[in-house]
RNA sequence: GGAAAGAUGCCGGAGUGGUUGAACGGGACGGUCUCGAAAACCGUUUACCGACUUUGUCGGUACGAGGGUUCGAAUCCCUCUCUUUCCGCCA
């Protein structure tokens, strides 16, 4: 959520920015600060009236104690009467306020000056890249054949116990996915994160705390009976540890990580990008998260993009780093880079980190501060990044390593995998 | 799932209708003292909204959340949430 604060000095500015993102609707702009104007409006006729039942009350209590019963009586009389008169403002004053919200959280975040621009994934922009991509020979076969081949991931089974893109890891498939997530969580703390493992439910409030609510519940599995909401990445709760706190400047940066399983609808997917585990409903995700000052935002996303393309090299994957451009980011992000690995025997890019600088967008929500120099409560910023998921990694891995004696397992897994090959 | 108790400021904890934004204690911060520190003493210490003569003054809101009664609610009533203890069930 925008800070009203900054629409009201610089309208025209947010609506470029917006236009960047190829938000269209400048007309929330405008809207929101008329609101805002009814607001102020309504809030001061409230305050003054509510003053004068205030002053009125207290001297009708020492009337009371003087033993004046008679003037006490008058002046109720006559602070009912102003009482009356501020029903219809207490009324009205929620309904603009609540239709303010409203038009608020309609607005996404706005770029960073160091957005691309541009429209499409096309207009992404190749910051970095690394790895060499595999010569496989002429009998390689893309992750879906490798699976079954080795019967490590069975998709029907999973199918028969839950549905469609719910996959069943089985033996040493398993087995990997619990060294990749040691792995990885193991390489997160020793640069400073603190370890979580989070409830994988939410309820509404943490939802819209990281910009999941309003508008993008389709994409969540939603427990009815009880409100809760599977998360989709532990940054939901993650993030939420810390709402409505106020930190000491001291306590920042707050670097936190936790494994968790990852639940999404995909509602409207479709056709080959699905196949296999490119994209599935459950998956295993390590998640890092960052609260920063402000003023270190972005040095801060600089550093841990290459804390994630150092744990892609350390793969030895073949690997890219886009910077997003407007059109192709995400509703809450300021600045995001993409991690694609290249999947060999599919010829394919596939995304497997997506680290972003919110800026204010989510802490404004939550309410996420510290207490700067000042003494005054000032907005922090928070970042997170995929650290990294694994359904993505697992098929480029099987691919890429597929060989004639094996699948060759990267030497930084071995310890965890306890093999050097399936 | 059943029963009981409870939810107050950074923490502990008073407060059952009228200067209580909140006693008392602790913490933190500032000061005095000291070569320095401890102790002692003095002082300060919430957030949000708004107005203005904008490093300040004033008004409003907030004692788990929401609603109600009242001239006036932390205090009374209703609903919900959560916590603790006991019982039941259970990995």
């Amino acid at each position: 959520m925008l800070q009203l604060q900054v629409i009201r000095q610089n309208p025209e500015w947010v609506k470029q920015r917006l236009a960047v993102k190829y938000f269209a609707d400048g007309n929330i702009v405008d809207k929101i600060l008329e609101l805002d104007e009814q607001r102020k409006k309504l809030q001061l006729e409230f305050d003054n009236t509510q003053a004068k039942i205030n002053s009125g009350s207290k001297e009708i209590g020492q009337l009371i104690a003087k033993g004046l019963k008679k003037e006490a009586e008058l002046k109720k009389t006559e602070i009912a009467a102003i009482r009356n008169s501020l029903d219809p403002i207490s009324q009205k004053l929620p309904v603009i306020e609540k239709q303010l919200q409203d038009e608020l959280v309609k607005l996404p975040n706005l770029p960073s000056e160091k957005v691309p621009v541009g429209k499409t994934p096309q207009d992404n922009v190749v910051v970095g890249e690394g790895g060499n991509k595999p010569q496989l020979s002429s009998s390689s076969i893309p992750h879906w054949e490798l699976i079954k081949k080795y019967d490590i991931v069975d998709f029907e089974i999973g199918a028969k116990i839950t549905g469609s893109g719910f996959p069943l890891y089985k033996g040493k498939g398993a087995k990997l996915q619990r060294a990749l997530i040691q792995y990885f969580l193991d390489y997160n703390t020793a640069a400073g994160y603190t370890e979580y493992l989070p409830p994988f439910m939410v309820n509404e409030t943490t939802a819209f705390g990281t910009g999941q609510l309003p508008d993008k519940e389709g994409q969540m599995y939603y427990m009815q009976a009880d409100n809760f909401y599977m998360i989709p990445t532990s940054e939901v709760p993650l993030t939420n540890i810390y709402r409505d706190a106020i930190l000491k400047e001291t306590d920042l940066p707050v670097k936190l990580t936790a494994y968790s399983p990852c639940f999404r609808r995909e509602a409207g997917s479709f056709g080959k990008d699905v196949r296999g585990l490119n994209r599935v409903h459950q998956f295993d995700k390590v998640e890092i998260v960052q609260l920063v000052h402000p003023d270190k935002s972005y040095d801060v996303l600089e550093e841990m993009v290459s804390h994630v393309e150092r744990l892609v090299q350390s793969l030895n994957l073949p690997y890219r780093i886009l910077k997003l451009c407007g059109g192709d980011m995400s509703f809450a992000s300021a600045l995001t880079y993409d991690f694609e690995v290249y999947s060999a025997a599919q010829d394919k890019w596939l995304e497997i980190s997506s680290v972003s600088n919110f800026e204010t967008f989510q802490t404004n929500r939550m309410k996420i501060r510290f207490k700067d120099k000042t003494g005054k409560p000032q907005l922090v910023h928070s970042l997170n990044g995929s650290s990294l998921a694994l359904p993505r990694i697992l098929a480029c891995l099987l691919e890429n390593n597929q060989s004639a004696d094996g699948i060759m397992i990267p030497t930084v897994l071995i310890p965890y995998f306890g093999e050097s090959k399936i």
